[in-house]
DNA sequence: TAGAAAATTAACTTGACAGTTAAATAAAGA
DNA sequence: TCTTTATTTAACTGTCAAGTTAATTTTCTA
């Protein structure tokens, strides 16, 4: 990769993020192409030079969002540590992330109503990953004996959901920090995978 | 109520009905005043003749979801069951509707973007009520032994969570029904509540 | 350092949709 | 039936933001 383009994908990466952050801030109905690009000291025109389109912007920070949580969970993943306990991390990590980019997310509630086929394509094959990731946990579970489920994808959305939805109402500045609340949530999820604990 | 009135009165729910209807296809970024009016064979005039504007209309919109939810998990609270029972059955009667409205219920994920003050207030004890009554549940299945959790607001938060995320996986047309799905999350999470079972 | 290529800008067009209004039509009562 | 009031309509206006473009500035390179 030359100089050149080095430089252009900084610049793009630098729009993404600060996509990710106004959607952070306002959500999809907020969003303006002329926002981002002031708040990046720059026009509209420059957004433009370097994405087609709005929704190709908001494609790649759907994109960028997406795979910073896999990466996330394929780290814990890797670990030597037992079964419970990486699930249990993985929950923690994505709940904080989550809650660290809030309506970033909203994007993943209706794509169908913004990103084209291809564009979804990807975006699904990418969220199929990271629930496999998930999935793999919870078989993994079950075969040594831990976790006690019979159907992996009712539980597993289960898991999903309830993390997802804390964003809805996890207060900020209440008694608790995101890092005890989303520990608080793991030990319950995990009891529905393990009843006699 | 004059004859009038309840002429009145109907229109406005007859139109609140089909907000509801577009609002579960295209969701809130693909609503507008004039396709309702169209659905409804009328034109947007008429509409704003009975809503001052878009804002009044969605709002009455989510009050009807939340108080037509709110109603059904009342009715099952009133019966005598045992309270395992009535929770189950809370939890399937929540997930029924959340997938017959679909995305009606977008409307409650930032609602802060979207309603006013006044609005919010309405709308806030609406959802504290009914979330209330999933509390109780859960306090009245603690203080029989049934249940066994300590921090009730997450138990109730991961119960909310998981159900409504459910619109986000669950494929009309693949193997189980929206009960059959519905029964199988019930019993995860009642589950959680009671780990020894 | 001159000239070409890349990057940026300001000023524009366009389209969609919320909301308005004055006039037309329908309904109801006297 | 006539008149008044309620309802509906068509044709508007206004605004906002997406997307375009031609001209300008910056950066690179021969």
């Amino acid at each position: 990769m030359s100089l050149r383009e080095k430089k252009v994908a900084e610049k793009k990466e630098e729009i993404i993020r600060m996509a990710i952050r106004v959607l952070s801030e306002k959500g999809y109905n907020g969003i303006t192409m002329e926002e981002i690009a002031a708040k990046l000291l720059m026009t509209k025109g420059t957004v433009y030079y370097y994405f087609k389109d709005k929704q190709e912007l908001l494609y790649h920070s759907q994109i960028m969002l997406l795979e910073r949580s896999l990466w996330k969970v394929q780290q814990i993943q890797q670990k030597q540590i037992p079964i419970d306990k990486k699930l249990n991390q993985s929950i923690i990590s994505h709940i904080e992330y989550i809650l660290e980019e809030r309506s970033g997310f909203e994007l993943m509630l209706k794509p169908e109503q913004i990103f084209n086929t291809k564009q979804l394509d990807v975006i699904f094959k990418l969220r199929d990953t990271y629930a496999g990731i998930f999935d793999q946990m919870i078989i993994e579970g079950i075969d040594e004996g831990t976790f006690h489920v019979t159907d992996v994808k009712v539980v597993r959305n289960i898991i999903l959901g309830s993390m997802n939805w804390v964003t809805q109402w996890y207060a900020e500045n209440g008694k608790k920090s995101r890092t005890e609340i989303a520990e608080d949530i793991a030990i319950y999820l995990l009891r529905m995978l393990s009843p006699n604990k």
